[in-house]
DNA sequence: GATAACCGTTACTTCAAGTAACAGATAACT
DNA sequence: AGTTATCTGTTACTTGAAGTAACGGTTATC
């Protein structure tokens, strides 16, 4: 069954004084979580992931409402690792084909380190009547149509495929690591090469039709004809 | 729990008289199925789609070892229905880049069919155990697999990244199609050409990089110099 | 001293998946 | 004609994982 966390609704300081314990103690309490996931996979239960945190069952239904809002918690945490290596790599400097490069390999380190937590927040699908965004591939997909959203504003055209795209490339990259991480055919360098490439000529294709070149220029420092030196490339 | 179906060794008559029927039943089982899930959603129990199917539980479980087995044959069927609609036209004549608005077309228009087993194909895993083209998923990967290996064989060039780029094309599709199903914040066609502009780049900026020129000619025929009328770009 | 909310625990309930066990029908075999 | 193999149907039942009731102790606030 599911129901909501008990509200607080605090009135002194016998209860106010808890708040903040509350906050950390349900971190410490995904962290554990998502140790016991590492260690036992998607699909451990509810008293596996207790027994490996330390704690009993009641003290888990204490900070989570069921177990679908404990894995939308693990697969919201896998999501943040996840951008907090791909949002600086595609954001930094470079020219538009090294920065999908090293998105491609941030995004494949960080899935490579938490398989178990990966393959989680892939299979995770929130009830209808849920946050969307407690689903980590939403995260991830929000967080993509946003700075898709604004490279096509500042190019001055029309942003409307930024969410369908950043729809695409989520499945496109959690569809390939997926399958990566449970086949193993080719080493991660080559998977990088390939999910790169495919990304890189979507983009500069549908640049193209906009008018838009990225193929020699870094989009904050498009006057600079020294940029040769470009890395990439399909294996 | 999960245990194989009764396997059956038939010694004479009375034995092998039931084969083509235990076929037939299965099929038409898989059907009841698949119109129940249709009806109630991918969540629905398997009480509900024996009553749906106008059956009882044990009947199920004569033909199915379990949920998840009928579910891979619900996601199977989903698959299949994907794939008779997607395959000819991506073998159908016309230049590259129309057969690819087509195959979206074909893709799009098949999962707003069925709109609640293709939610339950994408979302089901097989066990890792069990045969991974249970999984729809991976039957419609392989099948682009083959069809991407060709292609490049044909080209002559390293067919190696056939399978990855397949696995991520098939993300590609099912997630924007997931995404599309549940929001319906733009028609069709505006999915399709976004869909299709953000595959027709890649395949065209790969080929490229391998020395091939798909923008103006259908690889079958690509000494007719007439073929200048082309379908697709993005909305 | 009373109160609020934390901590711990085990026993317990709930519910959906899955099965046992029974009897009747039909066609093949002896 | 009798036996056998597998189908059909059914309801009651088991299993196991998710989720909860209920209890007492601790600590800080009122």
């Amino acid at each position: 069954m599911t129901r909501k966390v008990k509200g607080s609704d605090p009135r002194d300081g016998r209860s106010t004084r808890w708040s903040a314990h509350r906050e950390a103690r349900r971190d410490e309490l995904v962290l554990a979580a998502v140790a016991a996931i590492d260690a036992h996979g998607p699909q451990a239960g509810v008293g596996e992931i207790a027994a490996a945190a330390g704690v009993s069952k009641p003290v888990l239904y204490r900070y989570f409402a069921d177990k679908a809002d404990l894995h939308a918690a693990v697969g919201t945490w896998g999501a943040g690792v996840v951008m907090e290596r791909l949002l600086p790599a595609l954001l930094s400097e470079g020219t538009v084909r090294e920065r999908v490069d090293l998105g491609c390999e941030a995004y494949l380190a960080a899935i490579e380190e938490h398989p178990n937590v990966f393959l989680l927040l892939v299979a995770h699908r929130v009830e209808s009547d849920a946050d969307p965004l407690a689903d980590g591939k939403a995260a991830i997909a929000a967080a993509m149509a946003r700075v898709l959203g604004d490279t096509l504003r500042e190019l001055g055209v029309d942003a409307a495929g930024a969410e369908p795209w950043a729809h695409g490339l989520v499945g496109l990259g959690l569809s390939t690591g997926e399958w990566w991480l449970t086949r193993r055919t080719m080493s991660r360098a080559a998977v990088r090469g390939y999910l790169a490439a495919f990304v890189w000529h979507a983009f500069e294709g549908l640049a193209r039709e906009y008018g838009v070149d990225l193929t020699d220029s870094a989009p904050d420092d498009p006057d600079d004809p020294d940029r040769a030196d470009e890395r990439g490339g399909t294996p």
